[in-house]
DNA sequence: ACCTTTTATAGTCATACTGACTCTTAAAGG
DNA sequence: CCTTTAAGAGTCAGTATGACTATAAAAGGT
């Protein structure tokens, strides 16, 4: 906060209230296509529309703590697992009239998750879905803005930080890897290319020791290998043709 | 702003009401060295300390208004020059009990000028002053940190965007737009691998017709130019030795 | 007028990184 | 045993960059 010292007078109470809450663009790679977490309103205004999760911030939490525990709620996820997931403050909205009811300032976050369950619905009547990213409708309020708005952020993310891994289980291939990329970009990559990139960077990823996983799948088995300790990646691993930021 | 249906009730007046606020990270090279926009506080708590820029935002205005109007408040620029001024929201600051006083929630903006007047001290009794980034002071609230989140923010920023030009006046030299590279990441830049870059790079300057400034300066007079009409830099101009983002 | 200092501008060269390829290996399925 | 599929290894040329050298054009002092 702050003020300069303003002699009209310090008071918050003489402006009408603030609410303050949290919205979620939870995202995830699945079947090799980018899904979100929606949940479904029913209450107006846009009773029965879809719209991103997320509630109150409470009195006594921060706007990072409110988005955790939201994210638990609508996901059934554990309060571990939660609590080891990548969130990240995306943007805050605070047009006036972007709630009809009264002023609200929405702090928007992106959580990116491995392929996780469908969720249970949480604590809440309404319904709550993974929706692939392209076919995801209008959404309530300005919604669909925060959701374009996150994908573009991840996007431009994964070409200077180690991030995609965290769309990823934990030991994965360098094939789930670069469908990651090539999921989120929506381009196809040279594998060979791809593969000499991510095991040049050191610390990008590290090797498992072990036979690989046994999938019943096509081709030759993938070795497989967990994050590493990087978060950066340098020199970037640019999207090809591609404007970034 | 959103919330999922809850049955519990939706009444946000159920809440303590939050006040929201704008805080302004304001950016200069002057003198070949980073400076930050500070006023001095004239009210507890911490009367007398320095601290960012900022105020309420009112109720009928968005943040990115409120900062806008805040700065043209503290600079004393025109109404005009500020809504030109390249203004990024930066983060949003939720940690209860960051003012001690009441549940605030800020959102902070960067802004960059080129080497600007000194502040008229505002509309607000107290003290506007310019001063050097590594000579600031212990600040009040939070502010130390929104601070430094603001610089290396920054610093990132002019990796990948056309950023820089924002600290220069509408016309500058190869020179002064490396400096403020120089400055604001503290290193020293090749002056030729400079040039060279910035000039392959479309759209990042364009040159301006007509004789060089008369400087009275030392050397061989260099050449003006102005910002072009690209925002994003492909490659990125990554600083050296550098970890980025 | 001359020489020195300073800064802009032009070029050179080796290396790193990337994109576009080809080729081999190891599995599954008929 | 042959085909299909995908992983993994390697090649080659073009681009971008870092380090460096050289020239040009100004100011200041002697």
């Amino acid at each position: 906060m702050t003020t300069p010292p303003r002699p009209e007078g310090y008071d918050p109470r003489a402006f009408e209230p603030f609410a303050v809450t949290v919205d979620l663009a939870v995202l995830t790679v699945r079947a090799g296509r980018l899904h979100a977490l929606l949940v479904r309103r029913g209450q107006e205004p846009y009773a029965g529309a879809w719209a991103l999760p997320g509630g109150f911030v409470l009195p006594h939490e921060s706007a990072g703590t409110a988005a955790r525990r939201e994210l638990a709620e609508e996901t059934g996820l554990s309060g571990t697992t939660v609590a080891g997931l990548h969130l990240e403050q995306l943007h805050t909205y605070t047009e006036p009239g972007r709630d009809p009811r009264m002023r609200v300032v929405s702090v928007a976050y992106t959580a990116l998750l491995p392929d996780p369950p469908e969720p249970r619905g949480g604590g809440d009547a309404a319904e709550a879905r993974w929706l692939p990213h392209d076919e995801v409708p209008a959404l309530a309020f300005d919604h669909d803005r925060i959701l374009a708005d996150a994908r573009a952020h991840v996007g431009a993310r994964l070409e200077h930080t180690c991030l995609a891994t965290a769309f990823c289980p934990p030991e994965f291939t360098l094939g789930e890897l670069r469908q990651v990329y090539e999921t989120v970009w929506g381009v196809t990559l040279d594998r060979p290319n791809f593969r000499r990139k991510v095991l040049t960077t050191p610390g990008f990823v590290e090797p498992v020791e072990g036979p690989p996983r046994r999938t019943g799948a096509r081709g030759k088995p993938a070795a497989l290998y967990r994050a590493g300790r990087a978060t950066a990646l340098h020199p970037p691993l640019l999207r090809p043709e591609g404007r970034s930021a």
